[in-house]
DNA sequence: TCCTACAATGGACAATGTCTAAGTCAAGCA
DNA sequence: TGCTTGACTTAGACATTGTCCATTGTAGGA
């Protein structure tokens, strides 16, 4: 069973097997699925899940704060369910893989305060691009 | 005469129209417009650039190193003249309003080596969100 | 078992980005 | 100055990503 599902049932949600599907392609480590490999994963298990459906599920967890959404990749949204461990991501410029990664210290400390022009930071999201092991070795 | 048209001059570019219209509205401090955002502007000194034209000129200023993309947007990329000094980036997640700033060391040195597993990173992208003094005020 | 509010569906529509075939023109050269 | 030519621009088709709505279906409580 997995964790996300968990949690999201014990928030009283509605429980369908659409979401029941959302929730399992989502479920694991270093999982940043765009809104249609989501789709491609649950038809495979619930053929006749509509597009509308993944992005309603995905919105609405996002609004919950079980998954949260990446701009790693500049064209669509990612979708990621490990929302409760801050993290930065190490992305392939190659192979297109992505890690979560966790860096030491906390990553708002690098800026300083006369850097911050009076806004009220909440959040940090961090990409480092280049090339995985065996893009390196294959360049 | 604006700084990004002097550099692209400089690397034996066919000067154009559009292409003189592009980096006039891409010139300055602060800027970060999207591909549409760039085409009305361009559009209210040439009336009839074309978007494709647009969406050509932005790919290969990018290409040329004059001018990066930026994901401070989910939705759309943005483009950014100020390619020649690292920098990150404020976003104001009330009106959206984005910042360059300048933090202090190296971002790279946050993460360990053990925490690269092995890739060869070439770039950083830190998007700080939060609000702006006026959002932070209304609020 | 039945009700009903909430959820899912399909398809239209919107926003963003890519591609191509045909026409146009900047820049080097006679 | 006036050709020539390859690079550039254009309109619009098409692709991808995301949103919305009217209708139909159903989870879960009474
Ligand atoms: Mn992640
Ligand atoms: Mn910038
Ligand atoms: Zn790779
Ligand atoms: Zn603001």
């Amino acid at each position: 069973m997995s964790d996300l599902l968990e949690r999201l049932r014990g928030r009283g949600w509605r429980m369908t097997a659409q979401r029941r599907v959302v929730a399992e392609v989502l479920d694991g480590d270093h999982v940043h699925l765009t809104a249609d490999e989501v789709h491609s994963r649950a038809v495979a298990r619930l053929p006749e899940i509509s597009r509308a459906t993944v992005y309603n599920t995905l919105g609405e967890m996002v609004s919950l704060g079980e998954v949260i959404e990446v701009a790693t990749d500049k064209r669509a949204k990612r979708y990621d369910p490990n929302a409760h461990r801050p993290h930065q991501h190490l992305v392939c410029a190659q192979c297109g893989q992505i890690r979560d990664v966790h860096p030491t210290g906390n990553p708002l400390s690098a800026l300083p305060d006369s850097e911050r022009f009076g806004f009220t930071i909440s959040d940090v999201e961090v990409t480092y691009r280049g090339l995985c092991p065996s893009c390196t070795a294959a360049a």
